[in-house]
This record gives structure tokens, C-alpha cells and sequence, in this order.
RNA sequence: GGGCGAUUAGCUCAGCAGGUUAGAGCGCUGCGUCGACAUCGCAGAGGUCAUUGGUUCAAAUCCGAUAUCGCCCA
């Protein structure tokens, strides 16, 4: 139970065993997996079933036991715990359920691969004894990507680890199988599915690729059948166009469109096929493109998706000519046992030898391949089991369209909706040894077919023994789609079920929305009532720096674990957060990385400044109270200003975080920490800290300094865990560990708009001064004395005792205030309400000077011109609204004030001159 | 063929419930070692917000075309 954080503060010793402190350099390898451990040992990211508090919980997508960490999981794992670590910090029991999928044919070709290696194959081994490698492969190498997980600094609950093939998991695929079929959603039987010669198994249509391909579209001559003689007409023929002529062998029709004006005279007429030798008809079918080659085309039922659909039509006998490694086989006559590329050459010498071949063109068709293998699909028509998705597809549609569950960006929505209408029956079964097993059992005997969770001991229509189980496995994702809930332990009402689920958020790809997450919200609603998450959030994908997708032929891939080694874990984590903008994939490059170590680095030597101002301070802190800070202490202008700031920055983060905006987040943190509470407040308490005698201020300022840098650690935490608690446990503070402190909760108190207009002065005073001397190119070791005419008396009290500071920041040696009475030897410049005299004259090249007013007075006038245009228009004044009007009035007039001045400047500067 | 998305500084990207001098990081130029940091500091240059019509007093932002690029589906 996480305990919220009392108002005062307890001091704990540091708990990580470390023997180096924040000193040199930011060196992520000393501490990261240490910290990692520490994190691990305690338990930390174990969520207690705890029904006293709110539950958030996550699945994460299983990575693929024989995967490796690339860039896509880094994102993807970041992004998730990012996202955990808030939730939990935020108070609630936040549970990221990790995993890995058994991914049936990937795995299986590892291991086929290996065995290759040791001269074996799996053949050889039988089924039983590959099966048993396959887990002792796992066994051994299956959680090489768990360990980068945690090398990521993945907050998952490892307690909570899952496998697609564990034991309980296989009775909820197996409870899955046999409760669609009884509901009559799973159906068997022969159809045309997609083949993978090389994987020797059906693939669904999600799993074929679609590519483009340079190839041929030849045009072939068949002879039409002499009505009188019944035979091949000298004469009359269809020319047929086909980029596939090896599959002619087994045509059993000609189709043309019954619109065709062409081949009007061909009904009821028959062609000679040849090579094959056999009569085939020609058809009519509206199917046909009539602007495709010679608008008649070849119809092979068993060999493509459209013949089939046609031959189903015209109840044509479907002829297959190849078996499962897409060699031709006996139907194929004196082509039986030809590669179908060498059938395609056969086939074509011989059409060409008996004149059948009247032509060749250079054709792009689209080529089907497998997406895992890349070899091209063999449209086959073969026994399969498929899963009837109309039905389960209604529901899905309509959680989606309720906003019962959000897709986001909302984009995605949109390609789900279109998958989710147009969807397709779902092949599922695979011919694999590796995978879950199709629980259905056949009766030699009778051939009756059972479908039983457990085998059943005998044929339950003649009692035969001699019964045996389906050879086939089913689709991994068959399984995955379960995997919100069977990892809470369904089919079992468990009381995790009941507490996690349905989960709060999934994060994933974009390449896998069909795949997995439409397939677990169907089976989700179809088996829970429910939809599985509420929200999911579509990641981008991770281009290299020059936006080309990663792949290893192209040996553009990024190893993240390089990158964790060098940089350190937080530093590709922010490196992915920063990028990840919604709705565009990211770019990933050494030079980002490296700003963002350079960030880092500036978080540890920040931290540590701020780490020696601590010495011998505890007592102080310890004594304030923060919730109260502004009414129990004398904060001055700066202090006001980084606290507000820093709640400005909680609640831009909370808002970016609850809309996935990790870049904006990112940036939220990153320009708090360098822009705001470096670049300014740090120093302005160096001034305080060495420069000053108030000892109560220095107890403040060093208060101040602990506070930000405390809160800002938690802030930063889930981006960046191992840096954060590696300070954090350097400096006063409450409890064991960072990871399961709170979450900084928004002080709206100290959102101070008007000390943020107070301060402006200041920065705009020191502003304009460094600019000036540099424009001038005075020396920064060379401090000026300088004057100020404040008119407005709030300001002037505010600037004036901030002298100190804007001496030290700006390089001023004394400042003066009031009008000037003389204002020989000093140059004139301004900022808003204020006029800036700086002694220098003697130093400065006048030309620069010169040319410094002009060029102000050109920007000035440009800007004045604009706001001359618009105020002119009398449609402006008469429709635009007052404060705008006036906004644009007021910024007319400062600007003629500005010009007046710089003229007066160039002026005396040219006199000077002459 | 159908659909979706993108086009803002040399590069990568913010900004888009319309009113800002259009921002950041990197790169570039100049200066610089000041007691956290050279993995740094200070300053600067650099953009007719792809083109083109329209809506509006006002458009990077809203709408319509065009072009180029990318992705998905067939």
C-alpha cells in the first residue's frame, strides 16, 4: 500500500549499495542495473490484490519468446512504464502484467534452424522430441528479451509473468476453441487459404504481404473447339493473358465478360487447353476486367482466390497441380515434381515450341508473400479450420463507435472500422508442430470428429479406441487474442480477473491493430461482456535519422541495448519520449541521443550543485513546511517565480500525460530543468548563498532549492527512474524509494501569474544587456556600471533589490537608478518601461554601435508597420474584440517610444562620429 | 484502384478551440574556462509556415483544389 507522503519530512539513509556519489560526470553505468536490482528486491513493482484501492492495469504486448530488444519494443516498453510509474506514483494498484507469446512458426524456424546446424531436422526427430527441444530452446534462450526488458528499467510485475503456452493458458485456448465451435463460430472445411511453400503451412490473409512485382504478362493462344468436328480449330482461338501460365495445367475454364462485345459468338463454346490436352468451356462472368490484356482470361479454380470464387459460381472441378512445397505434382503430367519456377520455364518453352505463345509484356502485378518469410504464397485449396468473424465483428464495431473503448490518435479508429466491416473468416489452423494443439479427435473407425477439451477415451458414435487428435496447431494469435484476460486466469473466475480487469490501457503498434487488437476485442466481448481495455494508445513507429524503416537488409538498424550501454536506459528512454509525437513516426539518430545525454548530464551536475548547497542543511529542511512554504517563509521574487513554475510544469505534464502527449511532456521536463531552474534560479542562488549575510534568506533559498529539485525528481521519474532515484536518494527525503513515493500533487496556490510579470523586468533588463554587449562585442569578463530609469515605482523596487543579481548575470559592475542627468559616456537602449544606460562608450567601436540601432530600429519599424495596417482597418476596429484592439494599440505605442529613443541614439552616435 | 496521413529555419520537429515579433533541439557563426556542468555558458544569423483559391476585420492555424512524399487496404 503506497503511504501518501506526510507534510514534513522524515530523513532516510541512503539505500542503494553504492560506492560512488553524485560526483564527475553522469555515469549511467554505475548505477542503472544496480538501481534496477534494488528495485526488484524490494518488490516494487508488485501489485497486492488490494481491493481497498483503485486498480490500473496494463497487458503488455508478449514480444515473441525467440525475440530480441529492437527499437520498436524500446519504444513501445517505454512508453508502457512510463505511463505504469505515473499511475502507480498517482496512488493507484498498478499492475503491468509481462509476458512472452510461444509465436508458433517463428519459433518453430529458430529451431529448425538450429537443429539444421547440428545436421538433424525435425523429421528425423519426430514430433514428440521436437516439441521437447522447442522447450528446452525456450527454456534456455526464451528470456534473453525479459532481461532487456528489465535492462530497459521496465517496472513490470515480473510475479505476474505470463507465456502463451503455459499450462493454464492452454486450457483458456483450448476452452476458446471448443466453446466457439459448440456456438457454431468455428467451422472446418476445404476452401482456398494462403500457402507458405517454405513454412509448409496456411497462413491467414493478414499474415500475406502484398508487394509489387516486375514480371511478365504473357498472352497465349487457345484453340476454340470446331463445333462440327470436335476439334482444336485451325483458325479460332481466345488469346488469354496470365502472368502465372505454369498454372494453366490445371484450368478448367476460359471466363469473358458477358458485356464483352468481343467474344459475344463464344457462348457455349469450348476451347482446347493446351500442354494439358483437355476441352475446357468458355464462361461468361461479370468478374472479368474487360480491360485487362485480351479481356479473356484463364480460370484455374484450385490455384487463385477469384478462379475459386468463379469455379464456385460455374461449379467447375477444381484440378490441384501442386503439393505443399509448390512443386507441381501427378495432375500436372510431365511437369510432376517441377519447382513451380521451373514448371513456369517448362511451360512456356513448350507453348512456344507448339505456337501457343503469342506475345510477352513487361507487367508490375501484385505478388502475395508471406510475412514472415517473404517467400511468395500459393493460393491452395486445402482442409482448414476457420473461425466465422461476422458475428464477432458487430460487437467490436460497436464498442468502438460508442467510445466504450478510445483508439488513439483517433486516425487508427478509422482503419479499424474498415477491417471491422470488410472482415473476412479467420483460418486458424496451421500445420505446425509447435503451438496449441486443435482439440478435436477423429474415430478411425466411423470417422466421426469430436470436439472436447480432453481427449476423449473413446469414439462417443461406435465406442472405437482407435480414435486420434487433429495434426494441426492453431494460430498464435488464435491464442494472443485471449491474453488480457486468460492472463488473470480465465476461463477461472479468479479474483484478479475480477479486480484487473477489464485492463485500463494497451499500448501498441499500428502493424498489429488487426492482428491483436481487434481480435482481443472481439473475444473479449464475445467472452467477457466486456471490451478488454478502455483506451489504446497506437504508437509510432521508429524510422532511423533519415526516415527510412529500419531493416537488416538495409543494416540500418538501431540495437537499443548498444544504445543502453553507451547512453544508459534513461537516456533512450527520454530520447523515445521526446520524439514520440502523436500521429508521425520517429526519427531516431546519434545526434538526438546525444542532446539527450547532454541533458542528463546536465540533471546530474545541476543535482549535484544543488547537493552541495545541502551540506549541513538538513536541519533547515526538515523544519519547513513545504505544503505551506509560502506562508511559513519569506520567499523572494525568484523563489516565487521557480515554484511557480514548477506547478506550471506539474500540471502541463499531468495534462500531457493523461493525452499521451509524451513529447510534449518530455519537453515540459526537459526545458523546466535546463531553461528555468538552471538556466535562472540556480543562479540567482549562488548570489544568495555566497554573495549574501542573510542567513534566514539562505535557510529559504536552500529550502527552495531542495523542494524543486526533489519534486522535479519525481516528476521526472517515470521518464527517467534510474537517474531520478539515484539523486533522490542523495538528498533529504521521505521513504524508501522514489518509485513508490507520490506523485507531485499540483499547488494551484503558487501559480503566481503576476510574479511572473514581475520578474520579467528583470530578465528582460539582463536580457537586453548581455545582448548589447555582445552586439558590441565587449569582453565578459568586463563588467560595465550601468543606470536604469524605471518609471513604474512596483518596478523599480522589484529590480532594485535585485540588483545583485542582475550584476552578476549580466556583468554589471554598478548599477545606478534614476534619470540620467548626463548621460555623456553611455550608450542608451530599452526594454518595455524601462531605459537602459550602460557605460561604455569608451570601450565601443561606434560603427558597431551604429549599425547595433539600425538594425533594432528596422525591426521595431517592421513590427510598428504591421500593427499600422491592422489598426487602419476599419473592419478591424469595428468587428475585433476590445483587448485585442487595445493590445495592438498599446503595442504601437511602445513601439514609437522604442524608435524614438533608438533615433536619439543613432543621432548622437553619428555626431560622436564626426 | 480505394482510403489515411504528412508538407513550418540547413536537419528533426513543436505550435493548429484563428489575433504570438512563428518557437525548440541539433547544426552553423562570434565571444567565453564566472566556485554544478566545455556532455558547458552568453549572444547571433537563418522561415513569403508546399502551391493555389475561398471563409474572416484577421489564416501556419478553418474549408476546397493542385503538387510532392509516406503508409494501409485491394
Amino acid at each position: 500500500m503506497i503511504q501518501r507522503e506526510a507534510n514534513t519530512l522524515k530523513m532516510k539513509k541512503n539505500l542503494l549499495d553504492l560506492d560512488t556519489g553524485i560526483e564527475g560526470k553522469y555515469r549511467p553505468s554505475l548505477f542503472e542495473s544496480k538501481i534496477y536490482s534494488f528495485w526488484q528486491k524490494n518488490n516494487y513493482f508488485h501489485a497486492v490484490l488490494d481491493k481497498s484501492m483503485a486498480p490500473f492495469s496494463m497487458v503488455i504486448p508478449p514480444p515473441n519468446v525467440t525475440g530480441y530488444l529492437h527499437v520498436g519494443h524500446a519504444l513501445n516498453n517505454t512508453l508502457q512504464d512510463v505511463i505504469i510509474r505515473y499511475k502507480r506514483m498517482k496512488g493507484l494498484n498498478a499492475a503491468w502484467v509481462p509476458g512472452t507469446d510461444h509465436a508458433g512458426i517463428a519459433t518453430q524456424n529458430v529451431v529448425e534452424k538450429s537443429l539444421l546446424e547440428k545436421g538433424t531436422d525435425r523429421h528425423s526427430l519426430g514430433r514428440e522430441r521436437f516439441v521437447e527441444e522447442v522447450w528446452k530452446w525456450k527454456d534456455k534462450y526464451g528470456n534473453r528479451i525479459i532481461s532487456q526488458l528489465e535492462a530497459l528499467g521496465c517496472s513490470c510485475d515480473w510475479d505476474r509473468l505470463r507465456f502463451t503456452f503455459d499450462g493454464s493458458y492452454v486450457n483458456a485456448v483450448t476452452n476458446e476453441f471448443v466453446t466457439l465451435y459448440r456456438q457454431g463460430l468455428i467451422y472446418r472445411g476445404n476452401y482456398m487459404i494462403n500457402w507458405c511453400p517454405r513454412c509448409r503451412t496456411a497462413i491467414s490473409d493478414i499474415e500475406v504481404e502484398h508487394i509489387e512485382k516486375k514480371g511478365s504478362l504473357w498472352d497465349i493462344k487457345y484453340p476454340l473447339i470446331d463445333k462440327d468436328t470436335g476439334r482444336p480449330s485451325g483458325d479460332e482461338y481466345i488469346i488469354v493473358s496470365t502472368t502465372r501460365p505454369e498454372t494453366m495445367l490445371g484450368d478448367t475454364a476460359v471466363a469473358v465478360n458477358p458485356a464483352d462485345l468481343r467474344y459475344r459468338g463464344l457462348r457455349n463454346r469450348s476451347v482446347f487447353l493446351p500442354l494439358a490436352g483437355r476441352i475446357i468451356p468458355v464462361i461468361e462472368d461479370e468478374f472479368v476486367d474487360m480491360g485487362f490484356g485480351s479481356g479473356a482470361v484463364k480460370v484455374t479454380p484450385a490455384h487463385d482466390p477469384n478462379d475459386f470464387d468463379i469455379g464456385k459460381r460455374h461449379g467447375l472441378e477444381e484440378i490441384n497441380i501442386m503439393d505443399e512445397d509448390a512443386r507441381l505434382n501427378a495432375n500436372a503430367g510431365k511437369y510432376n515434381g517441377m519447382d513451380r519456377y521451373k514448371a513456369r520455364k517448362a511451360v512456356l518453352d513448350d507453348l512456344k515450341s507448339g505456337q501457343y505463345l503469342l506475345g510477352r509484356k513487361d507487367h508490375i502485378s501484385p505478388v502475395g508473400v508471406c510475412s514472415r518469410c517473404d517467400t511468395v504464397v500459393e493460393p491452395r485449396i486445402s482442409m482448414q479450420w476457420f473461425v466465422s468473424m461476422k458475428k464477432l465483428a458487430e460487437p467490436a464495431v460497436k464498442a468502438v463507435r460508442e467510445s466504450e473503448l478510445r483508439i488513439i490518435p483517433d486516425k487508427w479508429e478509422k482503419i479499424y472500422f474498415d477491417w471491422m466491416e470488410n472482415i473476412r473468416d479467420w483460418c486458424i489452423s496451421r500445420q505446425l508442430w509447435w503451438g496449441h494443439r486443435i482439440p478435436v479427435w477423429y474415430c478411425r473407425d466411423c470417422g466421426e470428429m469430436m470436439v472436447e477439451a480432453d481427449k476423449p477415451e473413446k469414439c462417443s458414435k461406435c465406442g472405437s479406441t482407435n480414435i486420434f487428435q487433429d495434426e494441426d496447431v492453431l494460430d498464435t494469435w488464435f491464442s494472443s487474442c485471449l491474453w488480457p484476460f486468460a492472463v488473470f486466469g480465465w476461463p477461472e473466475e479468479t479474483d484478479e480477473l475480477g479486480y484487473f480487469f477489464p485492463t485500463d490501457l494497451l499500448i501498441t503498434a499500428h502493424d498489429i491493430i488487426f492482428f491483436w487488437v481487434a481480435r482481443m476485442v472481439m473475444m473479449s466481448l464475445h467472452f467477457r461482456g466486456v471490451v478488454p481495455f478502455k483506451k489504446v494508445f497506437i504508437n509510432p513507429l521508429v524510422n532511423d535519422a533519415s526516415g527510412q524503416k529500419m531493416s537488416k537488409s538495409k543494416g540500418n538498424v538501431v540495437d537499443p541495448m548498444v544504445i543502453i550501454n553507451k547512453n544508459g536506459a534513461d537516456v533512450l528512454r527520454f530520447t523515445l519520449t521526446s520524439l514520440t509525437t502523436p500521429g508521425k513516426n520517429l526519427l531516431l539518430g546519434d545526434e538526438k541521443i546525444e542532446g539527450i545525454r547532454n541533458f542528463a548530464n546536465k540533471i546530474w551536475n545541476g543535482s549535484k550543485f544543488v547537493i552541495a548547497s545541502l551540506k549541513d542543511a538538513e536541519e533547515d529542511i526538515e523544519n519547513i513546511d513545504r505544503d505551506n512554504i509560502a506562508r511559513d517563509t519569506d520567499l523572494n521574487i525568484w523563489d516565487r517565480w521557480i515554484l511557480s513554475r514548477l506547478n506550471r510544469a506539474i500540471a502541463g505534464l499531468e495534462k500531457d500525460l493523461e493525452k499521451f502527449n509524451f513529447s510534449g511532456a518530455s519537453r515540459t521536463l526537459y526545458n523546466f530543468f535546463w531553461s528555468e531552474f538552471c538556466d535562472w534560479y540556480l543562479e540567482s542562488s549562488k548570489n544568495r548563498l555566497y554573495a549574501s549575510r542573510d542567513n534566514e534568506d539562505k535557510k529559504v533559498c536552500r529550502f527552495v532549492l531542495w523542494h524543486v529539485l526533489e519534486t522535479y525528481l519525481r516528476l521526472l521519474q517515470p521518464f527517467m527512474p534510474h537517474i531520478s532515484e539515484r539523486i533522490w536518494q542523495e538528498i533529504p527525503h521521505r521513504g524508501e524509494s522514489i518509485v513508490r513515493s507520490n506523485f507531485p500533487d499540483i499547488n494551484s496556490g503558487l501559480i503566481d501569474r503576476s510574479i511572473e510579470k514581475r520578474i520579467a523586468p528583470i530578465f528582460d533588463i539582463i536580457n537586453e544587456i548581455r545582448k548589447v554587449r555582445s552586439e558590441l562585442k565587449i569582453n565578459p569578463g568586463e563588467k560595465v556600471n550601468i543606470c536604469l530609469d524605471i518609471s513604474g515605482k512596483k518596478t523599480l523596487e522589484d529590480v532594485s533589490k535585485n540588483s545583485g543579481y542582475i550584476c552578476s548575470l549580466a556583468g554589471i559592475s554598478n548599477i545606478k537608478y534614476g534619470p540620467l542627468e548626463d548621460d555623456r559616456g553611455y550608450i542608451k537602449t530599452t526594454t518595455g518601461s524601462i531605459d537602459i544606460y550602460i557605460y561604455i562608450l569608451d570601450a565601443v567601436n561606434i560603427d558597431l554601435e551604429i549599425k547595433r540601432i539600425e538594425d533594432e530600429i528596422k525591426k521595431v519599424k517592421a513590427g510598428m508597420e504591421k500593427s499600422i495596417k491592422k489598426l487602419e482597418n476599419p473592419g478591424f476596429i469595428k468587428k475585433a474584440p476590445e483587448n485585442i484592439i487595445s493590445k495592438e494599440k498599446r503595442k504601437l505605442d511602445q513601439a514609437d517610444k522604442i524608435t524614438s529613443i533608438l533615433d536619439g541614439q543613432l543621432d548622437r552616435m553619428k555626431k560622436i562620429k564626426k
